[in-house]
DNA sequence: AGACTGACGGTCT
DNA sequence: GAGACCGCCAGTC
């Protein structure tokens, strides 16, 4: 169990039709302020060869994050949450408001 | 063992 | 409201 382990616990409570911030993630892991390694771990995450839903999770700025080195799959994430009927707007964002994952207050136990 | 890389968030101006 | 700067950890070579 490490630490990049434990974020991937958070994003696979996240629900279909909701997608999480990467701050929010990172809190949800007890990594408050960490939200790069929610990043850095999901860019090790296997696109196809892991339960986790890794294109639920978006930047604080309500949209997916780019990157040459993710090879096009930003744009396959964007994809992915519209077809769990997300919409995107103009700007490549999306609501947060509207799709933002809201954490259970008691998940485990107390 | 040391250095480089890598999907961000928050705050200030 | 938008842009810029700073700080973080883990894995890999």
């Amino acid at each position: 169990m490490s630490t990049y382990d434990r974020i991937y616990q958070i994003v696979r409570q996240i629900p279909p039709g909701r997608v999480a911030t990467y701050g929010q993630i990172a809190t949800l892991a007890d990594l408050p302020g960490q939200a790069r390694l929610v990043g850095y771990a999901l860019y090790r995450v296997d696109l196809a060869n892991s339960d986790v839903p890794w294109h639920r999770v978006i930047n604080a700025k309500g949209c997916v994050s780019h990157s040459p080195q993710r090879r096009g799959t930003d744009y396959h994430q964007q994809a992915l949450l519209e077809a769990e009927g997300i919409e995107f707007d103009e700007s490549g964002k999306l609501n947060l408001k509207q799709y933002l994952w809201r954490s259970p207050p008691t998940s485990t136990s107390v």
